[in-house]
DNA sequence: CGGACTGTTGATCGGTATCAATGCTCGTGG
DNA sequence: CCACGAGCATTGATACCGATCAACAGTCCG
């Protein structure tokens, strides 16, 4: 696990900016975020970026890299609660609650922009726009959640697959981890297990399925989705956001 | 179903304004509150407040009374995500992103103080206190989502069933709803299940077992808990935030 | 080559769903 | 005041989805 501390990347040369996704800022909030981030930082597949308890003084952008949020009753059964990926936000809830309920842990090689959590009240005394921003991302996070809940709450496996997979498609899709007709897997079936609240064989036999029944094709590391319509219908899929987004 | 929009109560006259578990505002912002406020409504038990695709142009904070969050499959599968009590700000996220994936519906009858969304950008630029509040809320909301996910995912019923009376008497009893031994239930075991994600039958045989341990009474729209312990050992409860909290 | 981890498959178990019948409570109208 | 009906809760019988246990196969990597 070596994590390292590089050399910053120009926020104006940002490559995740760049992207239409996004909406832009102005020059007066390029340069504040200039100012506000401290570094990058990067981390191993596996690391772990925030702990339940622990109080780092940071908050997150996730640069490059796939992450999960989860969360474990004592006797270790764990729920992941929802994936981040480039451009999303880490370590809100510990900022503005001075709390962290859930701990943070990095799927893939990791680099993250870090801010300092202190400078986080200055945002909203003078930076409005960015401030919206960031509350923005809260309840988007928190409407995806709300969906993760339905779906596990209320899907059998197999459609709570299909709605995950379809979710985790038109995600990596946009973070540039993904196509119109494949995206990048870089979990295990015990990670799906974890996110769908089922246990890792069934995760296997309802993905043998999916698979005979010509859904997807999953073949190392990547994920092919072979009939869109069908897991949409078969999960009752409604898309997420899909307007231009913030940046922090 | 009758609605009604009564004549204002007086912010700085609020009743909930007086609870010590709420942050005090100063003159300034409590004076903007008063005319960001544009009115009261008072709903009955079982009205919508706020519908999945129905754009109103209004935020809300519970004044008093009992409300609850769901969301519901095509099929009519429903999850409840969260109930909300006084205090709490309703339609965030219509306000932030546009865009509303869920229903709000009255359990009990209700009284909302009624706020443009449209003038959330102005809080956002002249009341930075205000938005940071905002954005306080909607933190520590998603923090219940996220602890009510990870008991719908891993959980069992009779664990869940626990997690969640001691989550609702913990808030009922912050609200003024309830004491430290018992607290009101406007609920049917109809919304436990859509709450847990079980069967109203599954539900009713788990409240059968929890009384027959001795762990809670359930008597004509009341819960008692016999054993607070007992319960929070069953459920590993871990108690939300319990600092002030702001109230706009 | 060996070991750790991940995924697969089969057999069996158990928790929760489903179906169905009955009882209870309460509000309404005769 | 009683009768009725609607909604909610209870209870039993049975079915099924997903959990558990166990053995084995594949892959990766040292």
């Amino acid at each position: 696990m070596s994590d390292s501390l590089n050399a910053r990347t120009n926020c104006q040369k940002c490559p995740l900016r760049k992207k239409d996704i996004f909406r832009p800022l102005d020059d007066r909030e390029l340069k504040f975020v200039e100012g506000f981030k401290t570094g990058e930082l990067t981390v191993d597949a596996g690391s772990t970026i925030l702990l339940e308890e622990n109080k780092t003084p940071h908050l997150y952008t996730i640069l490059d890299g796939w992450v999960f949020r989860h969360k474990s009753l004592m006797d270790g059964r764990r729920q992941i609660l929802n994936f981040a990926f480039p451009g999303d936000l880490l370590g809100l809830q510990l900022a503005i609650l001075s709390e962290m309920q859930h701990t943070v842990t990095a799927l893939t090689r990791t680099t993250l922009c870090v801010f300092p959590r202190d400078k986080v009240w200055g945002v909203f005394k003078d930076y409005p726009e960015l401030a919206y921003s960031m509350t923005w991302m809260a309840a988007r996070e928190e409407q995806m959640v709300d969906g993760h809940l339905l779906s596990i709450g209320r899907r059998n496996a197999f459609e709570k697959l299909a709605y995950l997979i379809l979710h985790l498609h038109d995600r990596a899709r946009a973070a540039g981890y993904g196509g119109d007709q494949a995206f990048d897997a870089p979990f295990t079936q015990e990670h799906l297990s974890d996110a769908l609240g089922i246990t890792p064989v069934h995760t296997s036999r309802t993905l043998k399925k999916m698979q005979a029944r010509d859904l997807i094709a999953w073949k190392r590391d990547r994920i092919r989705i072979l009939d869109r319509r069908g897991l949409e219908d078969v999960a009752a899929y409604e898309p997420g956001c899909t307007t231009q987004r913030p940046l922090i």
